[in-house]
DNA sequence: TGCGTTTTAGCTCGTACGTTCTAGAATGCC
DNA sequence: GGCATTCTAGAACGTACGAGCTAAAACGCA
């Protein structure tokens, strides 16, 4: 059994056995693997080591805890990812990121490809809260580019012959891509292209202007 | 009721009623609209209007309707839309074809974006028959992408600075992308800025070289 | 020590699912 | 006209699901 965590209420007479943090990350690579629907309670139950009851209690009902667990997917991978990147000068960020993404999608031996994107696909469209939550998420991440695409474009390590705005969107659009692509057609090959040709378009030499 | 079908078999006492075409197109707006397991077997008999001993019959099993469901909107709809722009010339083509599917995408008043992305994340990746079916789609449509680019390349109305390979697996992760992000985020000015960005990169000056 | 809470395992409920079966009506071919 | 086949509507079967419940054990705190 893992260590103990404090919890929030005021009294508490036994604490939680369980690490909030550690049923999380293993709901996550439940729903992650096979979906809302693919995933059932039981799965839950077993994967995660906690009672049913428990899990109820401490998470409510199957819906509730799949929002947290990609909460904490979010936060923890993608977030952690931007916030990585930033560090780095612009035009390195966008290279690292989607270096990291490339890797990631190759070494992805179950082929479960992003949780974002699947959610994006499974349960955002049936359910106007999923899918403000994963739409916040892409604004995140169409931020982030953008904000690399403007500060690239200003020390001039990326083209300024496009907005910066349509080429942040563009490349969250080459990101959902490839994490679909990925999925089915997981070949270094093809990924390495699809992303070669974007940073091509990033590296188009200022002052030329696009015909359209 | 329908027309009457042939029927392939040799003898036969009774002739369907159904016309075989009608209940696959009610069956794709069915599984398109709330994916594989959202859709019910009586679902499809309330929407098909065949009876459930028909169904069977006539189609096997839930899987393998789907399967010819996906099959029939592969054939219909994306290989209809490929051999209509493949009379374009080249770089119109790639215009149209991303016309096409920005209009669809925002036309879409139901989000149900592409039945064949939405079998990439549903159904491909827990069955490898549904898998092989995408990937060859996705090959063909990676395959025309490829095809517009060298002849674009040939004819000068699309950059040379690009390997025609890249520039088309690229536009095929480009149109993955726009699928998933129209679902989430059907903003006219998101979709138009990603394949803005697309179209600047197609139409680079020939003759500069990229740093990458 | 004992109260209050959370833990555990497992049972139970109602519902929905995919699939098969039944029974009868309809139709084409000999 | 009769045989074979397919049609229809609907019942039935077995399974799995989400969710709630029960009873007993574990633990902190007063």
């Amino acid at each position: 059994m893992p260590g103990l965590s404090p919890g929030a209420d005021d009294e508490m007479a036994r604490p939680r056995e369980f690490d909030e943090e550690a049923v999380l990350d293993a709901a996550v690579r439940c729903f992650w693997a096979h979906g809302y629907e693919g995933t059932s309670v039981r799965d839950l139950i077993a994967n995660t080591g906690i009672a049913g009851a428990s899990l109820y209690n401490a998470f409510g009902d199957k819906r509730a805890f799949y929002q947290k667990a990609l909460d904490h997917y979010v936060e923890g991978s993608i977030g952690d990812r931007i916030r990585r990147c930033g560090d780095l000068a612009p035009r390195a960020a966008i290279g690292a990121f989607f270096a990291e993404i490339l890797k990631r999608s190759l070494g992805d031996r179950q082929h479960k490809g992003c949780m974002l994107v699947n959610a994006a696909l499974d349960v955002a469209p049936h359910d106007p809260d999923f899918r403000k939550a994963v739409a916040g998420a892409l604004v995140d991440i169409e931020q982030f580019f953008c904000n690399c695409v403007k500060a690239g474009q200003a020390d001039g390590t990326i083209t300024r012959s496009v907005p910066a705005q349509d080429l942040g969107r563009h490349l969250l659009g080459v990101l959902m891509g490839i994490r679909v692509l990925a999925r089915i057609r997981p070949e270094r090959q093809l990924l390495e292209g699809v992303v070669a040709a974007a940073f091509a378009l990033l590296d188009r030499p200022v002052g030329e202007a696009a015909k359209q």
